[in-house]
DNA sequence: AACCGTTCCAACCGCAAACGG
DNA sequence: CCCGTTTGCGGTTGGAACGGT
């Protein structure tokens, strides 16, 4: 093959593929491009088949449950994305690769301090400014699938500056003060914190973990 | 409106493993 | 075994899209 084309698939050569593996299946990748009329190598057509165009891909945002899985793999695996690719049905090992390398990464392992954002967002500058209160660092969690001690720093979930430790008995409750104030920040760890956790029981301690990854997913307006 | 910096992901590359003659 | 070819994996990057100024 002379002239091999790199770059972005159009949707013309998208369905060539589709067709081509369709009708004849996969059979060999490096020969397959000439016969389905693609000017691409073998290596080329794979990635695009594997990546993108198979039918049992899911595609759009990660669930709450794989992202845990995500996190849980990797800590067990590290990065041996096909292995973790296999936990998740319809996932892709780049796609995971990718989420873990532009959600996840900052959050898992001990360079939480290292990825301070370089532009802050409004809801985070009025939130340093009332000095609020921190109640739940992200640091130390029962769930060892989320132990963020190796860190060198932590994540924490804040809350308004009247929040009362002792009202966090539920998720519900913390559910309620999200609205107003609450934002994630990331900070060194100091004294503050782990005491005023203390207290709390190992559900509502999970559960508050639970609850920050979905809101990390969720919220436009949260900064790591 | 125009520019600029950042984020994200599709696709690339190099290398290693697996295959098969 | 050896060696050439094919397949699979993980790191990296180009560029579109987005957001802020």
């Amino acid at each position: 093959m002379d002239y091999v084309k790199k770059g972005a698939w159009s949707p013309e050569e998208d369905k060539k593929l589709i067709d081509y593996i369709m009708k004849y299946r996969i059979w060999n990748w490096s020969q397959m491009p000439k016969f389905a009329g693609l000017s691409r190598t073998g290596k080329s057509c794979r990635l695009r088949w594997v990546n993108y165009l198979r039918p049992d891909l899911k595609r759009g945002p990660f669930s709450l449950e794989e992202t845990q899985t995500v996190i849980r793999m990797y800590e067990s695996l590290g990065n041996r994305w096909a292995a973790i690719a296999k936990e998740l049905p319809g996932r892709t090992d780049n796609e995971i690769k990718n989420f873990y390398h532009t959600h996840l990464k900052k959050l898992v392992g001990t360079k939480v301090n290292q990825v301070k954002p370089k532009t802050r967002s409004k809801k985070v500058e009025k939130a340093k400014q009332i000095e609020m209160k921190i109640i739940c660092p992200i640091q130390g969690t029962p769930d060892q699938s989320l132990d963020f001690t190796k860190s060198s720093s932590s994540s924490y979930i804040t809350f308004d500056e009247n929040q009362d430790m002792n009202d966090v008995t539920s998720v519900d409750n913390i559910n309620h003060q999200v609205d107003e104030n609450i934002v994630i920040l990331e900070s060194n760890p100091d004294s503050t914190w782990s005491s005023s956790f203390d207290h709390l029981d190992e559900s509502v301690h999970s559960s508050i973990v639970d609850f920050w990854l979905e809101l990390y997913m969720a919220a436009d307006d949260v900064k790591i």
